[in-house]
This record gives structure tokens, sequence and C-alpha cells, in this order.
DNA sequence: GAATGAATTAAACATTTGTTTGATAAAATC
DNA sequence: GATTTTATCAAACAAATGTTTAATTCATTC
């Protein structure tokens, strides 16, 4: 049996994976990897302790397990729409930040640890797993913005990376400073979803808006 | 006698002070808070573990002795820029974002601690010199951008914390994904310190292009 | 329905953690 | 120069940590 939102009832084995995978994730999120113990993940869990072991091996697996989760969902999201061939390259940028967005604020305990491991640089396979990532998307993104540019609709001279790192940054940055934007903006009295939707949209042609200045791109 | 540096010398308590709080800084930069134990500082300092509790009361307390330490010479910087009445409001923001670059590129560890703190959110007094420094920050802005919209020079209905979040989001991501960038672009070759000046410009002029853009600002 | 394998458990394990102690050395004060 | 205060140290402390154990329950297979 097992206990979870409330009810007992089974749940399959790999059901159970993800489920202790999840709570891990929002552990990691608030009090950091150091932070959250294996015993905080197994309560949050509603597991036996030793379980998380038994499943996953260690600790450091179980982050691995995490990442690995996560981030094979996101390569491919990306990829797709770089190869649609309906899009022309501005479009397929939009596309980008708008999926991008609503990602990071969908997944923000996922991103906020992403944020932490790559200040502290311990895991070598989440490492690689990030690298790897964040590789691989500047090059498809280089190629999109290379294709506009031999469209003319392009600057030359871009600095894809930094465009790029500008996009993540606005974008995680603000679900760090999300309460101080609430406070400022008088967003307080808002409900929480309402508010998210909002941002989501502001976020969004915010970083459009940046993105058209830096690719020189006029409609 | 106090080692460091390779040779014994005496050194005044309040350097000491500061030795430790700066040794620490690195430490929590690399490691975290919880994964830099006060073990590794105190070996790191050269001073024996009992007196991280001596001069500071607790591993938390030192925390929050680096944050007061680095967070009052930020305030006054930003607020006696301001205050130049020399400035146009867009020299103004030009000189902020220069000031806000160079001080994120010198001060690597303790911006990247920042970064992990907020997300974490655990230490009440260290996130209340956070609040405190995001929000007047942002209403020092705040007046500058209304100057320059009084003057016709900026555009109306700026959100000022959203391009706030642009410049300290992009600052801080390149700083932890400096590596992937030098990489990305090639510069792997480069010395550090030749890089880090390039970087520096690079950055600044990015931002102040995203920030006309944003502003609506012509010269 | 007995036998096999997987899942679950409470308890124990060895380390590591931040902090304190009580003794000693150094410096400052008178 | 004696006395008081401050600084330093090795050792000890209790609590918390990730992991393992060995027993037990559950599910599946024959």
């Amino acid at each position: 049996m097992f206990s979870f939102a409330g009810s007992n009832y089974k749940m399959a084995t790999s059901d159970k994976h993800l489920h202790i995978l999840h709570k891990a994730e929002e552990l990691f999120a608030d009090k950091g990897f150091d932070g959250a113990t294996v015993r905080d993940i197994a309560d949050a869990a509603g597991v036996n302790l030793a379980m998380i072991s038994y499943y996953f091996g260690s600790k450091e697996k179980l982050m691995e397990s995490l990442f690995t989760e996560r981030m094979s969902a996101m390569k491919i999201r990306v990829e797709s729409l770089i190869e649609n061939k309906m899009l022309s390259p501005y479009q397929k940028v939009e596309t980008l930040i708008d999926d991008y967005v609503s990602r990071v604020m969908e997944k923000q305990s996922f991103y906020k640890i992403m944020l932490c491991e790559q200040v502290i640089n311990k895991n070598v396979i989440v490492l690689k797993l990030l690298k790897e990532l964040k590789l691989s998307y500047a090059k498809l993104i280089s190629e999109l913005i290379a294709e506009g540019q031999r469209l003319k609709i392009f600057k030359k001279d871009i600095d894809v990376m930094l465009m790029l790192n500008t996009m993540t940054g606005t974008a995680t940055q603000f679900i760090i400073s999300k309460e101080y934007y609430k406070e400022f903006n008088n967003y307080k009295k808002m409900p929480a979803a309402e508010f998210d939707t909002l941002i989501i949209s502001k976020l969004s042609s915010h970083i459009k808006n940046i993105f058209k200045a830096i690719l020189g791109y006029e409609e």
C-alpha cells in the first residue's frame, strides 16, 4: 500500500519511481541537494528511508535520474521545432521563446535545481548532461540564425550564446525573484494561477522584443 | 602567528576576520553553503576549527557577516551614481550597466552565492538583506527611468524590474556558463585575464543594446 | 498452495557535521 | 612585572547524515 494525496492505493513500481523523483525535485529546489536529506525525501514521498537506496542506489544517483528524466524531454522538443519546415526563421525564434518561458514557469523547481547545480558543479554526470544540452542547444540555434542571415532578415555578427544567456538568464532570474516582482508591482492580491499566466505572456513578449533588437528583425 | 601565502606573519584581528570571510566566500561559491564544511573553511583560511565559532558565533552567522560586508558596499555605489547631477538619465543607465557588469565579474564568487541563496531562501537575515537591496535598487532605477520619461527620451510603459532582471540574469547566467561560452566560441587558448576584460566589454555593450531597445533610446 | 523473487520495514552502521570545552599561549592593561 | 583579557589549540560532544542489514511481507510463478 502506498499513501498518496490522502488515500491509499497500489502504485506501479515505475510510477512510484517517478513519484519519489518528483518529491525529491521539490525538496532539492527548496533546500538544495545537500540541504535536502534522504529522510526528508522519503518522508515527503511517503516511503521508507531504505527505498531510496533500493530504487536509485544512492542520493547522488537519484539526482542523476532526475536530470536524465527531465532533460531527455527538453532536447526532443527543441529539435522537432527547428526541423519544422512550415515556420520561418523568425517564427521559429518566437516559438522557441514561448516554449522556453512556459517550460521554465511550469517546471520551476527543476530550473532552480539546474541553476544551483551549474554553480556548484559537483556531480560529473549532471555536469555532462548540462554541458551536452547547452552546447547542442547553442549549435541548433546558431544554424537557425545563420539561415535567417542568409535570407537577410537577421543582422550579421550575432553572439548567439550571449543572446541565449539573456533568454535563460531573464527567465531563471525571474523565478527566483518572483515575490519581489509581485510586491514591487502590487500583484500581491492576484491569485497565483492568474499571476503565472500573466507573467508568462509578459516574459515572452519582453524576451521577444529583446531578440528582435539583437537580430535586427522587423516585421 | 598566522600562515598565509606561504609565509608567516602577524595579522590584525580584523584582517584575520576578513581573511576567513573571503576564504569562506570561495568555498561557499564552489560547494554551496551546506557543501562547504566549517573544517573546509578553517583549513582554507589556515586557522583552527574553533576560531570560526569564536569569531563569528556560527557557520550561519559567518554567512550573514559575508553578506553584510559585501552588500553594504553595493548600495552606496548605486546611490552615489544616481545622485550625480552631471550625468543625463541615459548616461546614468550606461554607467549603471558598466558598474554592474564589472562588479559581477570581479566578485564572481559572491554573486554565485547570492544566486544559490535566492533559490534556497533559508537564512532569514540574508533574505532580508537581499530583499532590501533588490527593492531599493528597483526603486532608484524607477525614478531614474521616470526622469528620462519626463524628458521624453525614454519610452512610456517600461517594466523596470523585468528590465533589471534581464541585466542581472544575463550577467549571472554568464558567470555560471562561462566555460561553455569559451568552448563554443573558441576562446579556450586565451589567457584568463584577457578573456575577462574582453567579456566585460562584450557583456556591457550587449546589455546596453538591450536597454536601448527597451527604453526606446536613440543617440 | 508451495516456492521463488521482489518490495518493504525498523534498526543499526560508520562517518561527518557544527559546536563546545578546558587548557595553554599571547597580548594588553594596570 | 603581576593580572586580566584575548586568542589559539587539540580533543571531545551530541546530533545528523547516507547507507546497509537482516527480517518480514507481498506478489508472482510453477
